[in-house]
DNA sequence: GTGGATATGTCAATATAACTGACCCAAAAA
DNA sequence: TTTTTGGGTCAGTTATATTGACATATCCAC
C-alpha cells in the first residue's frame, strides 16, 4: 500500500495538468515564426511529423495526426501553395502520394525548430540523463496505452 | 560529449512529437462524457482547475489557462447555467468572485476524472517509482523554462 | 469623498482548426 | 469488369480562441 501512494488520485491529476501545461508551453514557443508565414500550429504538426517522416503517405500523416481528411487537406493545400511541401507519386502503388519538404520547406522548419527545442533542450541540460530515459520511457506508456 | 548524446536533435524532435500525443490522447480519453453534457474540453479544463484548487478567482483561472476573458466567460457561463460551478463574492475584496463546485460538478468531475485517470493509472503501474518520480522532475522543467 | 486603478462581465466581429456528409476521380485488386 | 482503396473537394457547421470596445462594481490612495 505504501509503495503505490504515488499512484493516488491527487497526484494523477497533476500529471493531468502538467501534460497539458507541457503541450500547450511546446506548441506555443515557435508561434511567432509560424506567424510570419501565415501559419498556424495546425501547419506545425504537419511539418513536423513530414520532416520526421519523410515520404510518409497522406494516410500516414492521417493516422498520425488523427484528424479528418477535410481538415488535412487544407493545411497541405497551404503548405503546397507556400511551397514548403511537395506531393510525388508513390512508385509502387501511385494513388499513395508522398509527401516530402522542399528546400524552403527545410529551413521553415529548421527556424521552427531552433525555436522549439530550447525548451526540451534546456529542462534536459538541468536533468541527468537517468531521468530523461525515464522520461521518455513513462511518456512511450501513456502514448501506448 | 558521449553525455550529452540524449540531447541530440532528432531524439528532441521525438520527445515533442510523443509530448503532442501523449497531450491529445490524455483529454480524448473523457470527451463522450463530456459530450453528454454538452461540454468540451475547454470545460473539462476549466472543470479540472477549480477542483484541483477550489475556490480560486477568476483571474487565477486565466492565468493557468492562459485564454481571454472573454474566452472563459463563454465557458463559466456554460458551467453556471448547467450548475456545476458556482461563483461567490470575495470575502475580503468582494470584486474578486471565487469559483467552486457544487455537487453536480464535483460528481461530474469525478465521472470525466473516471475515464481519464485509466491512463495515467496504467502507464504508472507498468513503470517503477523512480521513474515516476523522474518523470514528473522533468515535466515540471519543461513547464519551467 | 473623489478619482484612478483593478476585477470582472459583455457585445460584436473574426480566426483557426476541427467536424459531418456528400460526391468525385484514378488506380489497384478481386 | 466490377469493386475497393487512396485521395481530393464542396458545403455547411461547431468549438475554441482572438481583438477591440465598452460597462459596472469595488477597492485604494489622496
Amino acid at each position: 500500500m505504501r509503495e503505490l501512494l504515488y499512484l493516488q488520485d491527487d497526484q494523477i491529476k497533476d500529471f493531468i495538468e502538467q501534460i497539458f501545461y507541457a503541450y500547450r508551453e511546446t506548441y506555443s514557443d515557435p508561434k511567432k515564426i509560424l506567424k510570419k508565414y501565415s501559419f498556424g500550429t495546425a501547419h506545425h504538426k504537419a511539418l513536423h511529423l513530414i520532416e520526421r517522416h519523410e515520404g510518409l503517405t497522406v494516410s500516414d500523416l492521417l493516422s498520425k495526426l488523427k484528424i479528418t481528411k477535410q481538415s488535412l487537406n487544407r493545411v497541405l493545400r497551404d503548405l503546397i501553395k507556400n511551397k514548403t511541401i511537395l506531393l510525388k507519386k508513390g512508385e509502387v502503388d501511385s494513388r499513395r502520394r508522398q509527401i516530402f519538404l522542399n528546400d524552403r520547406g527545410k529551413k521553415l522548419f529548421e527556424e521552427i525548430f531552433f525555436e522549439q527545442k530550447k525548451r526540451i533542450y534546456n529542462a534536459f541540460k538541468k536533468s541527468d540523463s537517468d531521468s530523461v530515459i525515464k522520461f521518455k520511457n513513462v511518456l512511450n506508456k501513456i502514448i501506448d496505452e
